[in-house]
Parts: structure tokens; C-alpha cells; sequence
DNA sequence: TACTGTAAGCTAACACCAGTAATTAAGAGG
DNA sequence: CCTCTTAATTACTGGTGTTAGCTTACAGTA
């Protein structure tokens, strides 16, 4: 219709400054600790005015897990699309380090998408299912890749099966690890990391 | 020294009637909603005698969080002194299964516990250390059994590592249950945690 | 019995939080 | 120039953990 009023385009990029804001308190913080009124001092403004571009605390961080799964799902992209389609072992170790590497880089993101939910918060699953889909797709093509490949060692289990178990297993560790819950007699994270992956690879694939 | 004066013995139980209600609201509305002032209210009592007992709100939640592991640890043990000692198997079995049973019949005491911490909360890591220990105990024992029966397939893990990837594969798997992160298209939790066991039974012991 | 000290309750208050209502300033369109 | 909308503001409500200070009841002692 109408041309966008200027106003309204130029317009301060409150939204964004204020998701920046919010990663910013996160990784200082962590995600419950998240608080309206913290950013708005950060930004030198009123804390009601957050408001004229998220409806409420909750909307803030939807978009912010909305956010972070759209970074996981990109790092996993590229771990799987920087091999060679054929190499099914390479782009199997490459998704998985990249999976632990995201964790440990950004430990409060991967808390906010998969740990312990915030107080009151729920959340909208239409909105955020396609997007968390997303982020374990790369692990189940190339489980299905190896399938078709006839590498597959289960003969039970569908590809769909074999993909959830190996993510629950990465996810567990990768948990335990930036939980500081891992028992102090244990190896190191990416130590176990590895030897875990070894043995996901061994049990699953024909090498 | 003196014997403890009878109106202290006597005294109103108030810190265990305090723990309980904490529990109540755990249960109901998960820990990291956890409020003073709601269990002051529940007791009919002003939320600052609440610090007649604890230093603080998180000396409340180190206390809860010492009886969870505690409840888990017994759960444990009971599942693993149920059975006789040289069937390791079925005592391997019987833990594994305790333990998802525990998980998903407290499962705010399993996020307490395992969780993302709670905001301002950080654990007296030398008080929980230990008895969060004592949590692993049963299956690591039951490792250690059949390593010295022969029945360990893989050579190259000594049995603690064994244990706790035994052990971050099952909490994965449960954490992604109670959390409500299982991909829609998966199979059901308890379907999954039995594919999952025989996996690992079938990975790392002799039968 | 009367006195004293302490433990454990209380109210009041502070500083923070999310969210709402009402108000103002500024700019766009007619 | 006037009006309408938008995005900011301040003021407020009701929630939170926590501290300070007061009060009451009771144990131990003289």
C-alpha cells in the first residue's frame, strides 16, 4: 500500500539492541536471570518501553530461543555441508564437533533451548518445533545417507530411531559438561566427548 | 555439653514443615519458581522466620537439593540390593530402571538436581559432592562386577569412564523426556529408554 | 518467686522484579 | 494547521528476597 513512513523504517532498532542487550545479560547471567528491567538500564531506557515490541517477558524470549536454535541449525549446516556429500564418517565426526563446540561456546544459549524451562514461561510449540527440527535435520540425513549406503549396523531400529539416540547421548554429555555436573574422577568433557562419539560411531556404523 | 534444652527438642519441627511445603510448590510449580513467601504463606506464618532456619533462600535449596540426591541414592540401592549379587545383569537392569522410574516420578526434584541452576544459586560443591556420588555408587559397582567377572567388552575404558557414559546416556535420555524436547515423531519415553538400555547392555557387557 | 538471656516469632521497610495505565512529544498525512 | 498514530515517558500495583528492630515466651539461675 502505502509507502513505509520514514519514521517507522529509520526507526532506532530498539528491537534488535534489546535482543542484544538480552544475549548480552544471558551469557553474563544465564537465561533465568534474564530481567526487563536490567536491559533497560543497559539501555538507557524506561523499562515499560520494551514493551511496544514484545508483548512480554515470555515474547522476548521466545524470539531469543527462536534465535538461538536458528544459530544452532546454521552451525550444524555448515559442519555438514563443508564435506563431501560421500564421506558419511567425516560429516557424521564434523556435525557432532560442531554440536559440542556451539554447546561450550554459547553454554547459556544451549541451556536456554534445552535446559530446565524459566518460571512461568512456555513455550508456543507451533512456533518453535519447525526451527528445533531444524537443528537435528543434518544428523538425520546423514543417518539416513548411511542407511541408504546399506552402512547401518542396526537392523532394528529406523533412521528417525538411531538419530534421537545418538543426539540424546551427545546431549546428555554436552549437559553434564556445561552443568559442572560431571563427577571429578571422570575425563575431561572433550575427552569424553570423544571416546563417547568413538563408541556412537562403532555401535551404529559400518566404518 | 549441657543437654539440649527441651523447649529447642520440642520446638515447632517449623524447618521440616518449611522443607515440605518447599516441596509441595516444587512439585506444582517447578524449582526455579520456588518463593519464601509463598511457603510463609502456605504455613500461615511471616516469611522472615523462614531465616530462623535457613541463612538464606539458597541454604533452602541446598537443603532440597541434599534430600533429592539422598531419595535418589536409596532408590538406588534398593533397586540394587533387590537382586542377588551375581546376577549382574538383572541388577544392572534393575538400576537403570529405578532410575528412569525415580526421574520421571519426581521430576522436578531430577531438574533441581540436574537442571539449569537455579538464577543466583551456585551449589557448595564440597557439601553435594559427596552424596551426589553416592548416586553413581550402584552402577558403578555393578560395572566393577562385571569387570571382574570378565564380561567387559571393551577393553580400553576403565570402569569409572564406562560408568559415566552409561550414566550421561540415560540422563540424556531422561532430561530430554521430563523436559518435553523429544522430537514429536520419536518413540515414546519408556520405548525409547528400552532400546536405549539394551543398547548399552549389549555395547559394553557380556550377557 | 523474680530476673535475665536467648530463641523465635513478628511488623516495617528496602531494593528489586514484571506488567499496566495514563500521559506526553514528535512526526506524517490530509 | 490540525489531527492521528507511534513510541517514548512517569507513576503505580503487586510480587520477590532480605534486613533491622521489636516483642514475646520460656529456660536457667539467684
Amino acid at each position: 500500500m502505502s509507502p513505509r513512513p520514514k519514521g517507522r523504517t529509520i526507526k532506532s532498532d530498539l528491537r534488535e539492541r534489546i535482543i542484544e542487550a538480552a544475549w548480552e545479560q544471558i551469557s553474563r547471567e544465564g537465561a533465568p536471570a534474564l530481567s526487563l528491567r536490567a536491559i533497560a538500564r543497559d539501555l538507557d531506557i524506561a523499562a515499560p518501553s520494551i514493551y511496544n515490541y514484545f508483548v512480554d517477558r515470555d515474547a522476548l524470549v521466545t524470539a531469543l530461543i527462536l534465535e538461538a536454535y536458528e544459530s544452532l541449525a546454521l552451525h550444524q549446516k555448515m559442519a555438514n555441508d563443508a564435506l563431501p556429500v560421500q564421506d558419511l564418517h567425516a560429516r557424521l565426526v564434523s556435525i557432532g564437533n560442531a554440536y559440542r563446540d556451539w554447546a561450550v561456546t554459547y553454554p547459556q544459549r544451549y541451556l536456554l533451548i534445552f535446559g530446565t524451562p524459566i518460571p512461568g514461561y512456555v513455550a508456543p510449540l507451533e512456533t518453535i518445533a519447525p526451527i528445533a527440527a531444524r537443528s537435528l535435520h543434518a544428523l538425520i540425513s546423514v543417518v539416513e545417507s548411511f542407511h541408504l549406503a546399506g552402512r547401518l549396523k542396526v537392523a532394528n531400529l529406523d533412521d528417525q530411531t538411531i538419530a534421537v539416540l545418538i543426539w540424546t547421548r551427545v546431549h546428555g554429555l554436552v549437559l553434564v559438561e556445561i552443568t559442572n555436573n560431571l563427577p571429578p574422577i571422570s575425563p575431561s568433557g572433550s575427552q569424553l566427548f570423544e571416546i563417547e562419539f568413538r563408541l556412537i560411531v562403532d555401535q551404529f556404523f559400518v566404518d
